[in-house]
DNA sequence: AGTTTCATACGAATAATTTCGTAGACCAAA
DNA sequence: TTTGGTCTACGAAATTATTCGTATGAAACT
């Protein structure tokens, strides 16, 4: 299995950022995304993205003049990933102190509300149906 | 106004959470506490805190021999900032796609989703009791 | 062909964080 | 008083991340 590619950092997730909303593209491209927001040179973008190419995150297709880069990690994943990280560095690991932070001191609207009511009441039947669902029970036997 | 402390480092979070737990402290207690998760030098532990004071993220008394050290930012504060910073490197603002990610790509206990449904209900009763408080609103018609 | 434009590659400066060695002060015990 | 333990202060190495200047080459334009 080839090493799972490394959390990427702030300056890479912004690119990712791009990459995962605009789909493939050009150096040039998300330069030009992300000095909507902020000031950054274009090679200093190149230099991060071909970072981010040996790092595994992003592929690339070099064939013609301008190399096209494309995202390697799902958006998913990788917010997963960090979302661990922050988790356990942040509130020792628990997920609950998490929302309810982020719910407690923070206006959210009526409508976000009734989003994560759905969810809970989702997971709640995902437990019902698969009370304690051991990790290695999916191993068909013989 | 003495201009609020930064955002704490890694490492320096680590230390905050000794403190917070523990109350005021020395570096020798909390080094202690860090060595039971992983290697690190007395000095090491003793420079970060130094420059946490110069940062204002905690307080000392030098007046004994060996100095005591206590946090001068709450728990929840810090965790407040921290939180946003990351919602909006990592979900772009939305603290309701952090939510459901937190809660859906993990297992969570039938426990904690119970207290997350009471956090809600008192959400919503907060809320109905003072429906969309409009900023122009407080100017009492004729 | 000559010039401008735009792309990549690469080295290196800068900055932030983390790490630790060493020196000097202080205290207490032998 | 000398020795040994513990403390702080400080300098600086090591690491990681970010930034950009410059070299170089291909393509496009005149």
């Amino acid at each position: 299995m080839p090493k799972a590619p490394p959390k990427p950092t702030d300056a890479e997730l912004e690119i990712l950022h791009v990459l995962w909303q605009h789909g493939p593209a050009t150096v040039r491209l998300v330069n030009e995304q992300l000095s909507q927001s902020r000031e950054v040179g274009y090679t200093t973008t190149l230099k991060i993205m071909q970072l981010m190419l040996e790092k595994g995150l992003v592929q690339r297709d070099d064939e013609g003049r301008s190399h096209i880069y494309r995202a390697a990690v799902r958006e998913q994943d990788t917010q997963g990933l960090l979302l661990d990280k922050f988790v356990e560095a942040t509130f020792g690991g628990s997920a609950l102190k998490l929302v309810m932070q982020a719910l407690g001191h923070r206006k959210t609207s009526a409508d976000e509300l009734a989003q994560i009511r759905r969810l809970l009441n989702d997971i709640e039947i995902q437990n019902a149906n698969q009370p304690t669902p051991n990790p290695h029970d999916d191993a068909p036997g013989a």
